[in-house]
This record gives C-alpha cells, sequence and structure tokens, in this order.
DNA sequence: ACCGTCACG
DNA sequence: ACGTACGTGACGGTA
C-alpha cells in the first residue's frame, strides 16, 4: 500500500516545466487581438500567458517553475532538415512586439528561464523531466506541443492544452495510452507516421491517428512497420508506406525530442519559486491588467507567509516518506465518505484507490486528502472490502464495477448518477469530462514515486462529490438522490444479478419454423420482383418498387425512397410482392433481433442479464440494454410467442403488474380536469369516455373507431399534441385532426390550462419539474428556431407527465424490493418495463406477494385520482399478463 | 459512424 | 410560414 499525500510548498511538491514558446503562441493565437492597453500596445500573449501561470499556481502550488525558450540559433535536432525550418512562418508583428516581456514577466512570478543556444525548448524541457524523474520528483510538463506526450512517466505527466488558454488536460502514461493507443516510448514513432500539422511534420500521407496505432501496436517500432511493410493490409497501404519510408523515419526524428541537453542546473537544487511582488504588480500596472491583480494578490499573499505544516504530514512522517506497510484502518476515519476508485482490467490482478478529505469546509483542497494505493494484492481485497463496509463509500458509476458493486448498500453518493440528475441529457458522462466542465482543477498527486492516475481519480470522485452534493441541495433535488436514484441503485444490482430465465429450446422451436417461412417468403418475393436483390436494403428495396415495378412513391427520405411500414402498407394493393416484403420484414426483425440474438445473450444458466442504465434517458426512464429487455415484442402473435419464453424457474411463478393509464393519471392530477378526474377515480374506459366527449355522444354510441380516434388524441396530448402529428397517426387530414384537437380542449379546458402553464412555466425558468423534483432543461425554447421552440414545447409537457411516471415506478421499486427483502427472501423483482414490475417467485408465496406488490405499487405515491395497478400471475411473461 | 427501420413504453 | 408527434436500443446495410 502506498500513502500518496498532496503537500503544498515542501520540497516534494511537483516541479513545473513550461514551454515558453507554446504557451506564448498559443496565448497570442487563442485570445482577442483587440486586447491591449490603453496606449495601443497589443498585450493578448502576455495576458494569456499570465492567465495560464496563475491557474496553474491557484490549482497546483507548484515547487519550482522553469520556463523553456527556444534558442534563436539553428537548433542541432533540426540542422539538417533545411526545409523543415523554412516552413516555419515569421513570428506576427503583434507577438514580436510582446516577445521581449515575456522573460521579464516570468522572472517576476519567480520562475528561471532557461534558453539554451542551439536547442528547442522542448528538448530542454525532455531532460529536465529525464533528471527529475531520475531523482524520483514528480513533474509536471505544461505545452501543447504533441510531442511532450513522449515525456510522461513514472513521475512525469504532461498538462496540455485543449481548447483556448487555460482548459487543460493532463496525461500520465496511462492516459497517453487511453488516447493515442501507444505507450508515451512510442509516440514520435506514432506523430512519424500520422505527422502533425501544428509543428509541420509531415508524416505519411494517408495515414491517420488510428491506422497508425494499430499499425505500432501490431509490429512494435517505426522501424519495425516499415520492415514488416508486406504483412500489411491492403495494397495502397503497402505501397504509400514503402513510398514514404524516408518521410516517415525523417518525420519520427522531428519528432523524437533530445533529452541530452547541456544544461547547468540540477533539478535538485531547484528551491520553491518566490515571486517578486513589486516587480509584479508594476508590470500588471504597465500592462493594464487590473483583474489579474486582484487574481495574483492572495497566491503573493501566501507565497510571503511561512509554510505552515501541511496536513499531510500530520500522519507518521516515516509512512509517508517510505510508503511502508501500514493498515489503512489508522489513515481513514470511517465516519467520513471514503472515495473509491477500482481498477478495470477484468485480467490484471485488482487494483483499488482510496480517498478522503481531512477538512470537509474546504473539499477542493487536495492538499487535505488523504489518498490511498492498494497493490495488486487479492489476498488483501477482502479485508480492505469489509473494511469499507464498515463505513460510507462514494464511487463514480458504481454499478458497473463487479467490485464496488457488492459494496452498493454503502453508497453515500455516486457522482454517475449525481451528475445525471444535475444535466440530464448529456451524452456520456466521463469523470475527466465532468471535472472540466465544472471548471474544477484536476488533482495531482506529489509524492516521488507514483503516477497514480487511479489516484488522482479518487481525489476527483471525491471533491466532486461534495460540489454535486450543495449543488443537489440547491436545486431541490436533493432527496430525489438519497431517497430515489441511489436506493434505486441497490435494487438494479440485484435485478441484473437476479436475471429472467429464458426458455431457450422453445425459441430455437420457434426459430426454425421463421426461417422456412423467411426462405418461401424470399424466393417467392424473388420471383415477383424479376430478379435477386438484397431485401433487408432500403435502397435496392426501393429501386425495385419505385423504379423496376413502378409503384407510386410516397415520401422521400434523405438517401431515397421511403420504404418503411407505413409506405408499404399503403401500397399492398397495388402488388402483391408488398404484402409479401411486408410480412419478411417483420419475421426478418424478430429474427435477428430476439430469436437469434437473445439465446447468445443467454448465461451459461440460460437465464438473461440485462443492464439497467439509470443515467441515460432525458426525462428520468431508465433503460435497458446488453440485450434489451425493454422492448420484448408483444404486438404481433409471432411477438407473444416469443413472451412465452420468458418463464419461470420450476416451482416458481412471474408476478407481472403494470400500471394502468399512469401517465393520464398524473396529468388528472396536475391539471385537475373534472372529467378526466371522475372518469379515472371510477376506473372507467378513459378512451371511450374521451371519446365521448370530444365526439359529443353518449356513452353508448362510442364504436371502435371513435375509441381508437380518442386513443390516439390521448397520447397526442402526452406527446404535446399537433394536428399534423395527430393527422399522421390517424390517416386523416390536418384539418379533422385540428378539430378534435380543439374539441378536446374544449370539453377539458384544465388539460388545455396545464399545457399552457407547464410551457409558460418552461420558458420562464428555463427547465421543467416532475412532482418529486427531477428537473430537465429545455433549451429549446429560448431557440430562434420555430422548429427548435416547437419541439421545446412538447418535450415541457411530456417530460413532466414521463417523468413523474418515471419517479413513481422508481418509488414503487424501491418499496417492492423492501418488502421482498423483509418478508419473502425468495422472491426477487426481476425486470422493470417503464410502468410495468415483473416478478419470480416461488409458487406457495405467488398469491400472498402479488397483492404486497400491488400494495406497495398504488402506495408508492398519493394522488388523486389514484394510481391503479393490474395484475397476473403465470409461468411465464404472456400466462402472466 | 450513420441511416433507415422497427421492437417496446 | 415553418415541418412534427415523446422516450429508448438493436439490427443490417452503406459510406
Amino acid at each position: 500500500m502506498k500513502l500518496i499525500c498532496s503537500e503544498p510548498g515542501s520540497d516534494r511538491s511537483p516541479l513545473f516545466l513550461l514551454d515558453g514558446n507554446n504557451i506564448a503562441y498559443r496565448a497570442f493565437f487563442a485570445l482577442p487581438a483587440e486586447i491591449s492597453t490603453s496606449g495601443g500596445f497589443p498585450t493578448n500573449a502576455l495576458y494569456g500567458f499570465c492567465l495560464m501561470i496563475i491557474k496553474i499556481l491557484s490549482d497546483y502550488r507548484p515547487g519550482a517553475v522553469i520556463v523553456a525558450w527556444d534558442s534563436k540559433e539553428k537548433t542541432f535536432r533540426h540542422a539538417d532538415f533545411e526545409d523543415y525550418k523554412a516552413q516555419r512562418k515569421p513570428m506576427p508583428d503583434l507577438l514580436a512586439e510582446q516577445w521581449p516581456y515575456f522573460p521579464e514577466v516570468s522572472e517576476a512570478f519567480g520562475f528561471v528561464n532557461l534558453a539554451i543556444p542551439g536547442y528547442e525548448a522542448d528538448d530542454i524541457l525532455g531532460t529536465l523531466a529525464r533528471q527529475a524523474e531520475a531523482e524520483n520528483r514528480p513533474t509536471m510538463i505544461v505545452t501543447g506541443d504533441r510531442d511532450a506526450l513522449q515525456l510522461a512517466g513514472r513521475t512525469v505527466s504532461v498538462m496540455a492544452n485543449t481548447r483556448g488558454v487555460t482548459e487543460v488536460k493532463i496525461y500520465d502514461p496511462t492516459a497517453v495510452e487511453e488516447r493515442f493507443g501507444v505507450p508515451p516510448g512510442l509516440i514520435p514513432d506514432l506523430i512519424g507516421l500520422k505527422g502533425d500539422t501544428s509543428d509541420n511534420i509531415p508524416g505519411v500521407p494517408g495515414i491517420g491517428e488510428k491506422t497508425a496505432a494499430e499499425l505500432l501496436g501490431r509490429f512494435g517500432t517505426l522501424e519495425e512497420v516499415l520492415a514488416h511493410i508486406d504483412e500489411v493490409s491492403g495494397t495502397k497501404r503497402k505501397q504509400i508506406l514503402q513510398e514514404n519510408r524516408e518521410l516517415a523515419l525523417l518525420s519520427k526524428r522531428l519528432a523524437t525530442l533530445d533529452c541530452e541537453v547541456p544544461i547547468d542546473i540540477e533539478t535538485a537544487e531547484l528551491r520553491p519559486h518566490k515571486p517578486q511582488r513589486e516587480k509584479l504588480q508594476e508590470l500588471f500596472v504597465r500592462f493594464e491588467f487590473t483583474s489579474l491583480l486582484e487574481r495574483v494578490a492572495p497566491l503573493l499573499e501566501e507565497a510571503s507567509t511561512e509554510k505552515t505544516e501541511p496536513l499531510g504530514s500530520s500522519l507518521p512522517d516515516a509512512i509517508a516518506a517510505s510508503g511502508a506497510p501500514v493498515s489503512w484502518e489508522g489513515l481513514l476515519d470511517l465516519e467520513r465518505p471514503i472515495a473509491v476508485v477500482a481498477g478495470q482490467t477484468a485480467e490484471a490482478p485488482l487494483r483499488l484507490w482510496l480517498a478522503q478529505c481531512r477538512r470537509e469546509e474546504n473539499p477542493e483542497d487536495y492538499g487535505s486528502y488523504v489518498i490511498v494505493e492498494m497493490p495488486g494484492l487479492e489476498s488483501q481485497t477482502d479485508s480492505l472490502i469489509a473494511f469499507l463496509a464498515r463505513g460510507r463509500i462514494v464511487c463514480h458509476d458504481l454499478k458497473s464495477s463487479p467490485v464496488l458493486r457488492s459494496l452498493v448498500e454503502k453508497a453515500a453518493h455516486d457522482t454517475y448518477v449525481g451528475a445525471y440528475l444535475l444535466s440530464p441529457g448529456l451524452r456520456t458522462y466521463r469523470l475527466d469530462e465532468l471535472i472540466r466542465e465544472a471548471g474544477m482543477p484536476p488533482p495531482i498527486c506529489a509524492n516521488g514515486n507514483s503516477p497514480a492516475a487511479g489516484a488522482s481519480e479518487a481525489a476527483m470522485v471525491l471533491a466532486l462529490s461534495y460540489r454535486q452534493a450543495r449543488a443537489l441541495r440547491e436545486q431541490g433535488m436533493w432527496q430525489l438522490f438519497q431517497d430515489i436514484e441511489l436506493p434505486l441503485t441497490r435494487v438494479l444490482v440485484d435485478m441484473e444479478e437476479a436475471g429472467i430465465n429464458l426458455d431457450c429450446y422453445r425459441l430455437g422451436e420457434i426459430a426454425g419454423k421463421i426461417q422456412d417461412q423467411l426462405d418461401e417468403l424470399e424466393s417467392s418475393i424473388y420471383e415477383l420482383a424479376g430478379e435477386e436483390f438484397n431485401l433487408g436494403s432500403p435502397q435496392q428495396l426501393g429501386r425495385i418498387l419505385f423504379e423496376k415495378l413502378q409503384l407510386a412513391r410516397q415520401r422521400k427520405t434523405k438517401t431515397g425512397y421511403s420504404t418503411d411500414a407505413k409506405t408499404l402498407e399503403a401500397l399492398k394493393e397495388s402488388h402483391p410482392i408488398v404484402a409479401q416484403i411486408l410480412s419478411h420484414r417483420e419475421l426478418a426483425k424478430l429474427m435477428s433481433t430476439y430469436l437469434l440474438a437473445l439465446p447468445q445473450a443467454a448465461a451459461s444458466t440460460g437465464r438473461l442479464h440485462t443492464t439497467f442504465n439509470q443515467t441515460v434517458a432525458a426525462t428520468g426512464r431508465l433503460s435497458s440494454s446488453d440485450p434489451n429487455l425493454q422492448n420484448i415484442p408483444v404486438r404481433t402473435p409471432l411477438g407473444a410467442q416469443i413472451r412465452e419464453c420468458f418463464t419461470a424457474e420450476a416451482g416458481r411463478l412471474l408476478i407481472v403488474a403494470d400500471y394502468s393509464q399512469i401517465e393520464l393519471r398524473i396529468m388528472a392530477h396536475l391539471s385537475g380536469e373534472p372529467t378526466l378526474l371522475e372518469a379515472l377515480r371510477g376506473g372507467e374506459d378513459i378512451h371511450a369516455r374521451t371519446a365521448a366527449e370530444v365526439f359529443g355522444i353518449s356513452r353508448d354510441q362510442v364504436d371502435a373507431t371513435h375509441r381508437r380516434y380518442a386513443k390516439a388524441v390521448n397520447f397526442g396530448i402526452m406527446y404535446g399534441i399537433s394536428a399534423f402529428g395527430l393527422s399522421q397517426s390517424l390517416g386523416i387530414d390536418r384539418e379533422e385532426a385540428a378539430a378534435y384537437i380543439d374539441r378536446y380542449f374544449e370539453r377539458m379546458p384544465r388539460v388545455k390550462a396545464f399545457i399552457d402553464e407547464t410551457i409558460e412555466t418552461a420558458r420562464r425558468q428555463g427547465y421543467v419539474a416532475t412532482l418529486f423534483g427531477r428537473r430537465r432543461p429545455i433549451p429549446e425554447l429560448a431557440s430562434g428556431n420555430f422548429q427548435q421552440r416547437s419541439l421545446g414545447e412538447r418535450l415541457a409537457v411530456n417530460s413532466v407527465i414521463q417523468g413523474t411516471a418515471a419517479d413513481i415506478i422508481k418509488v414503487a421499486m424501491i418499496r417492492c424490493h423492501h418488502v421482498l427483502a423483509q418478508n419473502y427472501p425468495l422472491a426477487k423483482l426481476v425486470l422493470q418495463v417503464h410502468d410495468e414490475l415483473i416478478f419470480e417467485v416461488p409458487q406457495e408465496s405467488a398469491y400472498d406477494v402479488k397483492d404486497a406488490m400491488v400494495v406497495e405499487m398504488v402506495g408508492a405515491f398519493q394522488m388523486d385520482p389514484p394510481l391503479g395497478v393490474d395484475v397476473g400471475v403465470g409461468p411465464d411473461w404472456l400466462a402472466a399478463k
């Protein structure tokens, strides 16, 4: 076990090596040229340079800082490549004017400027980084230059700009490999192949990052790739590599840093920088950096006062220094949350990193963090897990970690779920992105002998959890998080582990029959078409139907004719081939997506274990994947047969319980519309009742068509209705649809008011909230684009209704899970399908459990009209429903 | 990687 | 006057 403490100001605090040229250039191009003094002297690059430095100082409290500069002389490394230098554009005039002042600024900050005749800045950085590494000194290289990534090592990280001046990503060797697919040592080889436009390195034309990494992964170095060109796939690629051998080797040489620069400085001698207060203030006044004056003041203050004992060293010094084995019990306080990060690799021994904050009143001060790194020793894992189980843990995406999910009951916070509540609808919730978006500095660890990507991750998780807790409270979502989402994670872990039994044999029998039908349909279709073609290709199908057979073209898609089910349905009468294509489509879909795929996904026990995604749906719903068990067919006869294959084990039964009309009930509750309330309280057929209202007829005059229309209107209301949408779904014209909608709103004025108010609130606040406080931002409402705004209106209404329903069923899941654990330990919740819960229970208790689950589901939320639940019991999913 | 299609609520 | 229903995931084909 290693103990890693950040110790600001001590000799072991990190050495920072800055590429002066790179930062100055980057600042110049990133900031507007208008930034200048009142006298007209340009200062944009100087300003950006200072911004970057202040950010580094306040985020990391570095020890010594060295700023390296290119020398004016011809550089040795590139001496034989005149072309290369010649291509470099001369320095822009506006930057040249500012240039003389950079060393002065740097010196005022207390940094050491370094330029060595004949060498470039990055060669100097490389040389110093190697020295520092040999001394086990933690080092951060700051440059936007991709070449520098080759320097990442045991104690060396590289801070690279992602965009602008102050947006950065920190690369340690693991991060380099993750991002580029090769270890730092092969970065020159990678650049040799792919080139680097910003540095004028040509590379091999037509070889990009992906291909380059793949080749290096297969053969090793660039030289080895070139020695095995004949084994490379693709004739074209072989030829290009052959023709560009020399260019690749030259590019590699250009990208290789010279780490043997004669430098007259021992990194061990470097002491923490001492800013020259007066000098710096004078410069800032001269350049009119008034806002920066305020920002540096506290930093100068801090630097001038004597360093207080760093928190980290309040721990036994011997331990911190030697990394000798100690017990984690002595270091970690079980009263406070402990962040846990687990190494992900399946093969390698488990690694765990822990972080705890010793000063919770200032959780973003990484200096107060204790970070513990566990070695890959399985023997210690069990006792560590047992230790953690006595406290409360904080994780990022706990459910996806095979190790951490066993600690799910101890979860005090999950930053993955927290981030989802705070910003639903993001594509991903990657930790480093969250940290960057929040404007938090990525932590670095200041011990002498650990790159510790995991350690830094643990610190990030912890810091983020404190910040999220505050935001969730401020936004009224703390209860939702603590009482619904976190407990739900526990339920989901159990559900995923439980899985559901699949009758693979029966599924196979069905698949055999369907395959026969597919074969028959296929040959018949080819015969009718007069040729064979790829039935699965909408493009080829379009050609056959609309060009060869001259059927009437309906709608178009971006890429050609539309051939979806609706189009084909309309053409059914025109040609016998159409009906057969429709049948083929349906069967092929069910075949590939379910009949063939599900048995493949089943575990050796015959059970299917889905993953329930808790952070995907913007409305608050769950989703299911690998395999998706929330879209198992049911509507067609074949679909029903597939559902029959989801069975209970011998001696057990399935219980299927679904909320009846939950979304309409929520709308009735939220709007208070008397007609809806009355119908739903009495358990009336709501679509028939709606039909009677909209068509102005009595209940016994309502026929199937009336009801179908009314049902579509009800759905439309919940989706955020439009006349066009309704007309499409019913196949009627827009005027008729519009008339139904008008009529509906006439009869249900409170629903109309609810919709209008919801949209108005959303416009005002920028978001909507469910009954449980779950938020969804609706930026579309502020759009200047009509289409976007209309979408925003529909989203506002739908999100409130769908989201509230999602909240309610989540509460029900937690309640049901709890009652089962208490009273029926052999019964299990196995699936959730949005408004439906499926349980698998021992036969004997099935009817007791059924009643108990209905009570919990109905009791999940008190409202008017009350929740209603339909429930069934049976040996399989179809029979129970 | 994206599109069209279609399974579910 | 604009073009459309809300929320998902998976498949095969095509670029």
